[in-house]
DNA sequence: TGTACATCAGTGAACGCGCGTTCACTGATGTAC
DNA sequence: TGTACATCAGTGAACGCGCGTTCACTGATGTAC
C-alpha cells in the first residue's frame, strides 16, 4: 500500500514535470512573437511534441495560456516586489521608472495581461486565478504607499497608480515613428511625472491627518 | 463636357452615399457586440447587402474598420471638446469624471481604440489616420490645461492625463463581481483622485514660474 | 516464468468551423453610331 | 429608333487558410493470476 502510493506519487510528479515542459515551451514562444499570433502548433513544436499531446495535459488552450501567464507573472510579481523594496526611501519616481523599464523590455506578460483584461472570455476558474494575481500586484503597491503613510488605507492610491502605469504602457507602447529607446524614455518621463504627483498627494494626505 | 462632369460627380456622390450606408451599418454592429467578434458577414447583413458587395467599396476589412472607427471617433472628439469647454473653471475633476462616464457608456470606440493600439498590424495609411486622430484628442486636453497655465507647454501633462484615463478604463472595465454601476463609480472615483493631483501639479508649476 | 489484460503517453491525420476574400455571372444603365 | 457594346452594382457560391480540437491507433509499461 505504501509502495503503491509512492509509485503513484512518482508518476504524478513525472506528469507534472511533463506539464512543465509544455508550459516552458509556451513561455518561450510567447517571448518570441506577438501574443495574438501564438497557436497550439507553435507550442507543440517548441516542446518537441505533437499538438494532440498537449491535450493530455491541458483541457484547452485557454487553460494553458493562463497557466503560462501566471508562471511568468510570478516572476514579474517578485521583481516588482524587489523594485519596491529597493526603493525604500519614498522614491516612487524611481519605482515607476524601473517598473516601466522592466515591463517595456519584458513586454510579453504585459501583453498577455492586457489581452486577458480586454478580449478574453475566460472561464470562471481562470478569471479567479487572474484576479488573485492582479490583487497580489496591487498589494505590492500598497506596500510602497503604506511605508509613507502608515495607518492609512492606500488601496485607492494603489489602484490609481496601477491604472496609471498600465495606461502609460498601453498608450505609448507603439508610438509611431520613434525608436524603442525614445519611446521608453518618453514613457519613463511621464511615469516620473505621475509618480511625483502621487508623492505630493501622499504628503498632502499626511498633512491633513496631522491637523 | 460640363454635363459629363456633373454626371460623373453625381455618380461619385451616389457611390459615396452607398459607402456611407456600409459604414453606418458597421457602426451599428460595433455598438451591438464586442469588437473582436464583428465580421464582414455581420456588417453585410446589417447593411442589407451581400458580403461580396462590401469589397466594391472597401479594399479590405481593416480599411472599413478604421473608417468606421474614425467616423464614430469624430463624435467622441467633439463630445470630449464639449466636456472640456463646459468645465471652464479648472474643473479637471469633473472633466475626468464625465470623460470616464461617456467612455464607459459608449465603450465601443474605446474598445476599438485599444484594439488598434495593441493588436492591430495596420497599413501605413491607417496608422497615419489613427495617429492624427490621437493627436487631435490630445490637443483637446492641451486646451484644458493651457487655460490654467498659459505660456506653458502642457503637452506632457496632456499625455499623462490621456494615459491615466486610458489606464483607468482598461484596468477596471471588467472588474470582477461588480455591477456596471459600481465599476463606473469606482472608475470615476479614481479619475477624480488623479485629476486632483493634476490640478495640484498645475498650481505647483505656476508657482515655480512666478518665482 | 509466461500470459492476458488494463493503463497511459504519444501521435498523424483528419474534422469542423469561422471568416476574409475572390470568382464567375446576371442584370441594369449609359454610350456610340 | 434600334443595335452593339462598355460599365458598373450586386451576388451566391465557393475558395483557402488558420487553427482548436478530436479520433483511432500504436507501443510501452505495469498488474493480476
Amino acid at each position: 500500500m505504501d509502495k503503491k502510493n509512492t509509485f503513484n506519487e512518482l508518476r504524478q510528479r513525472e506528469r507534472e514535470a511533463r506539464k512543465d515542459v509544455i508550459v516552458d515551451a509556451a513561455e518561450r514562444v510567447f517571448a518570441s512573437k506577438p501574443f495574438n499570433r501564438v497557436n497550439m502548433r507553435d507550442i507543440a513544436r517548441e516542446a518537441g511534441i505533437s499538438p494532440a499531446s498537449i491535450y493530455r495535459y491541458f483541457p484547452d488552450q485557454q487553460t494553458l495560456f493562463v497557466e503560462a501567464f501566471l508562471r511568468g507573472a510570478k516572476e514579474m510579481t517578485s521583481i516588482v516586489g524587489d523594485i519596491i523594496d529597493r526603493n525604500g526611501e519614498l522614491c516612487i519616481e524611481s519605482a515607476a521608472e524601473q517598473l516601466i523599464d522592466y515591463l517595456t523590455v519584458n513586454d510579453q506578460y504585459f501583453r498577455m495581461m492586457t489581452h486577458f483584461m480586454l478580449d478574453a472570455s475566460l472561464s470562471d476558474e481562470s478569471l479567479e486565478r487572474l484576479n488573485q494575481y492582479a490583487r497580489s500586484i496591487i498589494d505590492q503597491f500598497d506596500n510602497l504607499f503604506r511605508r509613507e503613510m502608515p495607518d492609512s488605507n492606500p488601496r485607492l492610491l494603489s489602484h490609481a497608480f496601477f491604472a496609471a502605469i498600465n495606461g502609460i504602457l498601453i498608450t505609448f507602447r507603439d508610438y509611431p515613428g520613434r525608436s524603442r529607446e525614445e519611446v521608453s524614455c518618453h514613457m519613463k518621463l511621464i511615469g516620473r511625472m505621475i509618480a511625483e504627483m502621487f508623492k505630493r498627494e501622499i504628503t498632502s494626505q499626511e498633512q491633513k491627518k496631522s491637523l
